[in-house]
DNA sequence: CACGGCTCTCGACAAAAGTCAAATTTACAT
DNA sequence: ATGTAAATTTGACTTTTGTCGAGAGCCGTG
């Protein structure tokens, strides 16, 4: 850390604010400061993670819909945004409710798998900090060098900063040219470890992609938009990781997936708590595919998603009978 | 819980004030509610434990002093409240202290056994509200029916209701007259449960009394002032749990202490974490026969004590030498 | 159906917290 | 030693929040 007379300062004023309960004056003049300076290290206090603030996310999970989706799906737990009920803009909420719930699941030690997206991105952007002690975060699969905001490390790294966590990225690209070389790269000893810490993972956090060409995919030039429509048409149901998955939620069998350098499936499912996040409404078929390959045990999604899904299971129920 | 549509809308105000950071008059115009309300409404959902505001208990175990006694007595952690550094009252900052440490260490569905005295009781007073889920308080020994404010039911009831957990009270006297009686009472089952059940806490929290007139044993009339010194001249060194332990930290051989209604000191060393909490510094014998009988794991005094620990701990190395 | 007693809500005021530009200190390179 | 840039601190100001008594709505009861 910093200097730290600072950090020590602020702490002292946190405590005697927060868990004391003195008003702002008499912390300074408890500590001989102005009032201003104050509410500066308070508000770095709370910026650092060395006070929490949390609402409890219960109600978002105790509604009846909820629990529905976790029967019919077989999941751990849901959550469900309700959709333009509280603000102007869903998703952002989808995202605020999202960060609530993975701060509420990392625990002290934890080891957490972080994914890449758009969606990953607006966590951690909105995601507030916290003091945890011990934890790491790795990158779920390699780097996307496109000149994109949100580049896979980056996600990685703004988590792990907002945790106060040691970051562990991936020095590889996502996609090589040629199967061999990927399949060299994976056997580089750096690499090779980075993939075999996946599975030790007690947290992973991600979103599923759609097959289209406003995936990144597309974006960052990894795909062409044709060939990404190809895919389609051979099975390509979503994007788990970077990697092209069928509606089974297993590896598609193609040459771009034996191309890309990120976390086996098999990997992903050894991790505990597998937090699924999905805004768009458009990723339904992709987020199928994503449960019915058991990549995910919790989930958040926005009331219209999850109404969808639950349409979904009762087709499915009534087709069978 | 009680009425619904209330609770929702604290639920809805806590949400769009503290996740999504919207001021007061924001969340009001949103809800459709009066200003005043939305500030009445946070109140609420700060005392129900609907959002948490925890400070990080870090700057008190990172001190060298902690971790040194850590080392000499071979706990898992402790944490030193400065005295007098902060507050006009000492002993408030560690009930303030213990009280956080006690919520860090709490988790979702753990069963939590609880012990009394001044030092739990006053914890339980000043310790926030929390939401916890599926946790269960337990009650360690019998109560002592004193016209006394902190009964040990009353301890382990306050806490529950704090935490939003279920407490289990135990319904039996602390001490009874004959040592027959206690021990019938000790096979009635449903304190045969109560008992049995000690072992599997996750987390017990108690202090440790010292022996002599001021003790409660004393003040509610289980032993009279000649009992107590008695009991002393034979070795009693503290209290646990309302019994009657020696330097070793193991029960003193006594009539009194048959006649208790008690967790077994085999039961409390069974559990993970036990954290004690000492206040007085009159009660420094007491504490390393605690320590001696492996009572605790988790420790949190005062500076004052702390040095004494130390200081006895290097005479015991010098003289081992 | 009128009546206390009850809770809930709101407007207005008081208190507290946030903010910003200027002043001061500190750190460092010259 | 000395000037300069960066960081820290502060007083004065604005905005936000907390509080309280008055009034409105609600219910069971006589």
């Amino acid at each position: 850390m910093a200097i730290r007379p600072a950090e020590q300062l602020i702490h002292k004023a946190a405590w005697l604010y927060y868990a004391h309960g003195l008003r702002q004056d008499e912390v300074a003049n408890q500590l001989n400061i102005s009032r201003a300076s104050v509410a500066m290290y308070l508000r770095k206090a709370r910026e650092t993670g060395i006070v929490n603030i949390s609402t409890s996310t219960q109600l978002f999970t105790d509604d009846v819909m909820a629990r529905k989706v976790e029967d019919a799906f077989g999941l751990d737990a849901v959550w469900i945004a309700p959709e333009n009920a509280y603000l102007a803009d869903p998703s952002t909420d989808i995202a605020v409710l999202a960060a609530s719930v993975f701060l509420e699941l990392v625990k002290k030690g934890d080891r957490i798998g972080v994914a890449w997206g758009r969606t990953v991105y607006t966590i951690a952007d909105i995601m507030s900090f916290a003091d945890l002690q011990d934890v790491t975060v790795v990158q779920l699969c390699g780097n996307l060098g496109a000149p994109y905001s949100y580049r896979p490390d980056q996600c990685t790294m703004e988590i792990a900063r907002r945790l106060n966590a040691k970051g562990l990225n991936f020095y590889a690209p996502l996609v090589l040219s040629t199967e061999g070389l990927a399949k060299s790269l994976r056997g580089e000893p750096v690499i090779r470890d980075q993939l075999a810490g996946i599975a030790d993972c007690d947290l992973a956090l991600y979103s599923v992609g759609a097959v289209d060409a406003d995936s990144h995919l597309v974006k960052c030039g990894a795909l062409s938009p044709a060939e990404m429509e190809a895919l389609r048409s051979q099975g390509a149901a979503g994007v788990i990781a970077g990697q092209i998955i069928d509606a089974r939620g297993e590896v598609l069998d193609c040459s771009y997936n034996r191309r890309v350098i990120s976390a086996e499936l098999a990997s992903l499912r050894a991790i505990e708590k597998r937090l699924m996040v999905v805004q768009e409404d458009t990723k339904f078929e992709p987020l199928l595919a994503a449960i019915a390959g058991g990549l995910c045990t919790h989930l958040v999604v926005g009331a219209h998603m999850a109404e969808r899904l639950l349409q979904h299971a009762g087709a499915a129920i009534k087709k069978a009978s």
